[in-house]
This record gives C-alpha cells, structure tokens and sequence, in this order.
DNA sequence: ATGAAAGCGCTAACAG
DNA sequence: CTGTTAGCGCTTTCAT
C-alpha cells in the first residue's frame, strides 16, 4: 500500500509538504503542488484515513441505535440519518439493539474507545454509564423520536401529547364515543404521552375513560391483529380504534375484517406514522404523518453542533393528521 | 482521556506489561495481572480502539452497499449482517445508495482509505475500480441477493429463474393463461432472471408470450399501482398477475380493488419476498419467501472468510412458495 | 515556502 | 516474566 512517503520521495519533496499539498493547498508553492499531485496521482495514493483519524483523534463515525430497523418508520429515519451524515463527511455505524440495554450500553461504549465520535439514540435509555462520563461532562449524544423525560443530551421528538390528542378528537369528530386504544410497549415514554393525548381528547368530550378500551402492543403487525381480536370480543364493542403506529393498525384491519367486519362502516381505524403502506392499505390509512427523514437530519445537524462544542436547545418536530378512508362517520 | 501509559504508572510497571496483561493475560505473572487491571479499573481505561486499529491495520468495520433501506426486504438483509457481524466483533457501516453508482464508488473507497475491511454490496455493480485492485487482486467484498452475472468476488443469491417459474407455474396449475408481470428495474440481472422464470414456465405450458403483459416497476408499492393500472386497462385483462416483489404486489391490489375488481376472484395476483406485511394484506398474498436475514448472515460469514485469505464458494440460498388467499382458480 | 522531527496510543520484536 | 525500543501513517510545531 502506498503512503505518503513514497509520495514524497517520487515528488521529492518531504512527507510535510506532502500532508500541505493535501490538506492546505493554498500554503505551498503552485510548482511544489504541482508535482505532489501528480506524484499521488502516479502513485494512486489514498490517504490512511485511519492514521488521519488517529492523528486527529476524530473518527467522523456517528453511531445509530435503532431499536429495529425492520419497522419502516425507523427505516425512514436512518435514511434521513444516513443522507445528512453523507453530507457533512460523516460515516453511519447502524446499531440495531432490539430494545436490548446490554446491546445498546455496548454499542455506545463505540464512542468510549473511540470508534465513533457520537451517538444518535432513537430510544428513550441513556447508554452511558456514569463512569464513562461524570456528571457535568457533556454526553456526545442525541436523543430522538422516543424521549427520555429527564434526558442527559439534547432532544428531538414530537409531541406525541397533542398528536394523539388530534387523532382521538378527530374520530370523536365523527360522532365515535366508544373509542379503543392499541398501545406501545409498557414502559414507553412515546406511548404514555400518547395515551395521555388520547384521554384528554376523551376527557374534553366528557367521555369516561374504559380501561379495557386499552390494548398493548409493541408496534408490530402482529400485536395490533392480536389486539383488535381483543377488542372485537368486547361485550361493548368499540366503534373506532386508534393505533400507535401504522404497522398495528394494518394488523388489526386485517383481524376486523377475517371477523367479517368492515372498516370503516363497522370500526374505524386510524394509525400512526404514515408509512409507506398506509396508502395503500385497504381502505387507505387516516394517520398521524411524523416526518421521519426530517428526525434523520435534524438528530444529525445538533449532534455535530454537540461534537464541535456548541450549544444546542432541544427540537418539536411538526405532525398532520391525514385523512384517509379508514374513518368514517359512526353510525351505530 | 486515560491511555495505556497512565495505567502503567499507576501500576507501577511499563506499557507493554499493560498491553499483554489485557491482550495475553497468560503471559504475565498472576501477582502483575491483579496490580494491572486494578490500575485498569481505578483508571477507567478502555483502549483506544483507534489506536489499536490502525497499529493493527484491521478496523473490524463492513460497509454494506443498499440500494434502499426503505424496503423492508432490505432491512431483513440488514438485519442479518447486523447480527451476524455482531456477534463476530465486526461494526456495520451502512450505505444508503440509492442505486447511484457514483456513491457506491465513493463508499466502497472506505476499504482503500482503510476505514473498513471489506464490502457488502447488495446490487449488481462493482464499486472498486481497476486501480484500487489490479486484476489478480482478491476484492474484499461480497455480492448478495442482486448479482452481477460475472460477478468480480463470492456471491449468495437465490435462484431467481427457477422461483419465478414456479410462482408463475402455480398460476398456470390454478387454470391462469393470461399472466400479467410487473417486473424490476430494466437493467437488473434479478429482473432478466424472474422474466425467464417467467418464461419457462409459459413455454412449458404452451402459452405465448404477450409483450404487452410485461409491465415496468422499481419494486415500490407506488409503481405496482401505476402497472396494474396500464394491466387492467387491456382489452385483454389478464386474469393473473406475478409482480417481482410484495411492496408492488401490495400497490397492484390496492389498484385492483379501485377499479371495482376483486382480488383473487377477477385478478389473482402473486408477490415476491414475503414481507411481514405479507400476511396482513387483503388478501393474504401468495409470494415467494427468501431468507432475508440468511442471506445477511451468510454473506458477512463469508466476507470474513475472504479477509482472512480463505477460498471462498458462491451459495444459491432456497426459497419457498407461500400460497395464500390472493391467487386462486380462474374462473372467467 | 519547505524540511526535520516529535508524537498521537498502541503492539511486537528484542533483550534481559 | 518484564522492560526497552521501534515504529504504524499522518499532522504539526519549530526551524530554516
């Protein structure tokens, strides 16, 4: 492989005026230039950037913590992730943890021996120990779409509260009262914001609250046919249904219709996310559109701030409600 | 940040004690071992894997070349590579390209910069230039799921052909003789491969081949629904259709049922990938399956085996055909 | 404008 | 078993 030395010595010159020709053109003489590139040039030299990056003590990696990257939501996110790193020089070291704390305190320790440079965490955990870095230090890091209450680093997220809130409002908008809830994982800060949104609008309707309205769920599929099986068998069974993510809400359409059921004339359902899918559902997908790449970029442009020593206030990224056919007027 | 030098003060004895009692614990008294990884402890050091990298010349880090990470057929990929490199002590650098070959380049140069050791690259193109690797050179790559028919390094693919024959041919056995086909990209060796699976199968069944059935795609939900449009406006509707992956497949249906048909009574259509969302469409739909995560984790077993100078085989993975309710007899 | 030389943190001969 | 020493490839003072 070839070095900067044995471009050097074809150029004549020393390997400083190499790294100068390279780096600060400007400084070295128009002849010495000259030769230097095409002595790298004949050389097809590259630059060891892991020597660069030793030198600088810079990696310019960033690392992502997904919780899964089969979920499409998130797939847009690293897009926007990925294409803002690409931009500003950055590289992406894809983190897929599962949700598993192990994982993730690992991959973050990538920062601690110096791998990466920073952490993008799209869960709310902080992955750093105490120990990696005492209190007042601040975390190379920044917390986005799930959010921790009390989180250690700079935020990006919606606000999930008013989102849900608008969602539940619309479908009692539509005359629904009996109105069911699938939810995210137990201990989510996302979900609990959402359920919350969900009972204010109740609340401001002077619905009462019914808990076994409720169903969890862990954003899949999957969970959201398990759950409208749930909530079909009710004695009162629910007119609408709102979803915490598109992925349940195509789930449970599934499961209403195989109980013979039509959406929207017999439930409506509304989700969360506005994948991809959601359009093409059947009926099309009334949702909360979050801008996924937006979550991307933005996490990306304060991280860097963060790693060049800037302050950074945290960030409310803007939902719609889009209306689709998969609500409808309740007509019981 | 604590480095080596200051654990060797701490305990009292040189660097290189330090290095081997971490690296090689056998080789150093027990009594040196304790003293050392007390230093260790009490200093909270962790080894600057950057240094250790680039002394190493080796930087555990795969980029892996996708052509989009919206696709969830491309997030099961990566799921696997994820964990496979994982669990081998490997990093994943994730390259969203967009199918841009002038981006493909750029990142497969993160080998020849040395800030990762091998490639994964998911699409029929080779990223490395002639003069990165002259001729005998072995490339420090592997091509997966889409690839190159003289392909420059190992791949792992499906055999293409032989599944899109017997999805067609389950038409065809369910009483289809007009077979609409939305295809891949044009230049996709992956697309040339299904349409003689397609083919083949017409041929065996004595069925002419119709131009006009061969519709244009990229794999989007979104331009499934553009060909099914141009399909169902036939004089001739076909009765069938065979779309090259589940997302247009989704789209088609989602098309279908718009224009007042049914799905599979007046058009049966049949996808590829079996994607989660596979099973919850309406209908289920018929697919082929491949093994996503497999074909991840054996590509990065392979890549390893690669760099570390051992020979390597190419590996066609099965596929399974998975009917379910959106292909059935054809009744006209 | 250029060169000589130090050193980033670590590992691996080579001595002892 | 342990210490000394020489770099890995590059950038960056400090001289010239």
């Amino acid at each position: 492989m070839t070095n900067i030395r044995k471009v050097a010595e074809l150029a004549g010159v020393s390997v400083a005026t190499v790294s100068r020709a390279l780096k600060s053109p400007d400084i070295v003489s128009p002849t010495t230039r000259e030769k230097v590139l095409k002595a790298v040039d004949q050389a097809g030299y590259k630059p060891n950037l892991m020597a660069v990056q030793f030198r600088s003590q810079r990696t310019y990696n960033l690392v992502v913590l997904v919780p899964t990257i089969a979920n499409t939501f998130f797939a847009r996110v690293i897009s926007g992730i990925q294409e803002a790193a690409q931009e500003r020089g950055y590289g992406v070291l894809l983190c897929n943890t599962l949700g598993n704390e192990a994982m993730e305190t690992q991959y973050a320790s990538l920062v601690s021996t110096r791998q990466a440079d920073g952490v993008i965490q799209l869960r709310a955990f902080n992955p750093f120990s105490e120990k990696a870095f005492p209190d007042g230090a601040v975390l190379p890091m920044i917390n986005a779409c799930e959010v921790l209450d009390d989180a250690p680093c700079p935020t990006v997220k919606l606000d999930n509260r008013a989102a849900a809130r608008e969602a539940t409002e619309h479908l009692i908008s539509l005359g629904h009262r009996r109105i069911g809830m699938i939810k995210g994982p137990r201990r989510s800060p996302l979900t609990r914001d959402r359920q919350q949104g969900y009972q204010d609008a109740l609340s401001a309707a002077d619905i009462a609250l019914d808990e076994c309205l409720l169903c969890p769920g862990d954003f899949t599929p999957r969970s959201g046919y398990q759950s409208a099986e749930t909530l079909i068998a009710l004695a009162e069974r629910p007119t609408a249904i709102f979803c915490e993510s598109d992925e349940m809400a195509i789930g449970a359409i599934s499961r209403i219709k195989e109980a013979g059921l039509r959406v929207p004339e017999d439930i409506s359902v509304a989700g969360f996310d506005d994948i991809a899918f959601a359009s093409y559902s059947d009926p099309p997908l009334t949702t909360i559109a979050q801008p996924a790449e937006a979550f991307g970029r933005e996490a990306v442009a304060m991280l860097i701030e963060v790693l060049e020593g800037r302050q950074v206030d945290n960030l409310v990224l803007p939902y719609t409600l889009v209306s689709r056919a998969s609500t409808a007027t309740c007509r019981p």
